[in-house]
DNA sequence: GATGAATGAGCATTCATTCAT
DNA sequence: AATGAATGAATGCTCATTCAT
């Protein structure tokens, strides 16, 4: 059992590592530009050894998606377990995930990934696209969770289906990321006119803007007195 | 003249007329899975014809961004040119943005192409990816200059710049149609868990939200008077 | 028109100078160590224009199965053509095939993994293949009219129903030229017990076997008081 | 010593299970399709294990054409023991070997791979395919001596060398055995027009047909007197 | 002996781009 | 100007075989 576990370990080292190579690569080069021979020849492996570890291209993807999300959803998770009124929850939520991706740029990347797979059809069956379904989900439902928590005890306004206000917080907060997060390049300076906004200061307004918008007039006069 | 004008008439509609076919191939299968000697056989064309007005692939799809973000550019001046408060214009081009995309979602795919190509620092020289720029630089101005407008009529607050609330804005508003148009699939409903939500219910509440979430106080109160 | 017929020409031409290539490259290393990558080298091609011309692999192998039976069926058409008794005409056909086989050897490798891509249901869909199946069937047909012409002529015996016949003898030939064309090896010699015997003495004694076996007794016995 | 033949025994019983497992997996998908990593899964043994048993994946197809043509040769012995005219023979030891590849159909894939082993010059070297050279070289001497037989006893025509009519019906019978053997296919259906003839169908009329051929004219009246 | 992780040569196929006509 | 035949680099994937444990 004890030579098992090693065994079991040391393999899903290597697996581990070949994630780590793969997001690396990701990240130097973009998705398009990488080639299994490529990452195959940076982990110090042959080529078929990725395909022991991962049934293909597609599937190795998926799986640096799985663990970012997997990452967010624990980081997210946390947020979730305080005890806090629902429109904190939602902002911290949303400073989570900035801080996420500004720390790990490369699961932007990942997820934007999964979602052109979904959106051309060419999702792959097996477990590892199960887990970044779950995961999508999960997060998904911790934003919703809030919301209701913040429809509950009068911080956030009850008239819009917490499910669709998750969509549009999710939806939003991704665009804005990438807004953010476009390579720097002449066109972005074209764009922004030559101003560059910080991730967390355009996040940060998003957050105060949609907060104010989904906040209960009564929560929001009970604060301003406070002030 | 008049002979070279029609030579110049002829050409630039046979330019036009790839632009069309590829389009239309685009919205069938995907930019992925759309090749040059499709779009030359769909357009009763030569492979090569195709080169004699666009330098490559790459181009070919830029030119589609831009007839598409020009397109969408005439509407939104349009808004612009009407004498309305500030936040009623941001709030129509909102609603011009969204109801554009949802008549030609193929362009929806072609913008996104544009910022794949930024981002993964592939970006091509040239008219049209200048064009492109040019384009998305003026969509930006048109919300940029209905802020200022607001900002200025006392309906928009002005605790934020307003080059950076449009980056918000329009960031927000990509990735909420983003989301809107996922293909559908079984992903989708799992994060939607079986509900769907329409893009116009999606963006409206979405503009309703950070349309409050930017209202100036005062704006608001004389709005509410109203009512 | 005559430059269009130029151009099919030429196109034609090349398509043959790959199927000409691909039967010396079939001949020297056997099917199943031919590559692609080989067969463009050896024809002075690119590897890409082998695919203008043929869809795949399996199909470019078709090909040449195809030519090799529109030839052999060529040969057969015009024995039948002869007026002569039915057991004659057998005979003649058999002779025609061994000869056509010795003389291309490479047909008989082709038409083999023709049966082999139907034994292992691989059998790809296409023009080419129907073209093959075409001419097995009329192969066989012009075995099966011989049969029933001697049948009707009192040459052959009207036992058996001449299908099967057919399918008998056609199937007892290619077995018989498989034997014959048993590459030289150890093996073989050990087989044949250093006794080396020609296909065509093979083939000829068959045909006298079955000959003998199928004649009608009174078609025989007049033939043999002719002797 | 009692301990190692043990070992030995077991050694020898695990290499027959692996034998049986390629068998299945042969008669299931086919030689081309089956993996040496199928095989060792499916024999609940490591792939490395499959290496101590056989040298490589020819050695272990070899093998079972070895354990095919050995059990072939255990039936045509016992034919060759009993006292019978030589025609009779013949026309017995082809019975027996259709019978034996309608229970064993798995054989014939075998035996015709060995075959193209030697077609394609990939034949190796080893004790294995020395069996199998043995086994094929017995085969071909039943059927010899039985014409021998026959030929002594005045039941068989003396004029075509008994060692080249044992070519002739060894290579025809496999071709028989082939044709009723091709897998059902439109292609199949094309060639036969509909009709379908039995294995025994064909090789019992096949056997008429050249037992009359060869059978000596003498032998033939006084079997007809008796009629 | 037994294992199975690692290997890497080998292959078919695609497709944007070029250029001779 | 228009063509489309030719190109060949690029790439994902398979699988028989080896070898350290």
């Amino acid at each position: 059992m004890e030579k098992k576990n090693r065994k079991a370990r040391e393999r899903e080292a290597r697996t581990e590592h070949i994630i780590d190579v793969a997001e690396v690569l990701i990240s130097e080069k973009g998705i398009e530009n990488t080639t299994m021979d490529e990452i195959a020849e940076r982990a110090g492996l042959g080529k078929g050894t990725l395909y022991l570890h991962f049934k293909g291209k597609t599937v190795l993807f998926l799986a640096i998606c799985q663990r970012g999300s997997a990452k967010l959803n624990r980081l997210l998770g946390r947020i979730l377990a305080q005890d806090l009124p629902g429109i904190v929850l939602i902002e911290k939520l949303g400073k989570t995930y900035i801080g996420f991706i500004k720390d790990n740029p490369v699961y932007f990347t990942a997820f934007s990934y999964y979602e052109s797979l979904i959106d051309s059809q060419n999702m792959v069956e097996g477990a590892i696209a199960e887990r970044c379904e779950e995961n999508a989900q999960e997060a998904m439902n911790y934003i919703v969770r809030a919301l209701q928590i913040g429809m509950h005890d009068g911080s956030i306004k009850s008239d819009v289906d917490p499910r669709e206000l998750g969509l549009i917080i999710w939806g939003a907060s991704k665009g804005i990321m990438n807004m953010a997060y476009l390579k720097k390049s002449r066109q972005r300076e074209k764009i922004m006119q030559g101003v560059e906004f910080s991730a967390e200061s355009l996040f940060g307004h998003f957050i105060d803007l949609i907060g104010t918008g989904m906040m209960h007039p009564d929560y929001q006069s009970k604060n301003e007195l406070k002030q």
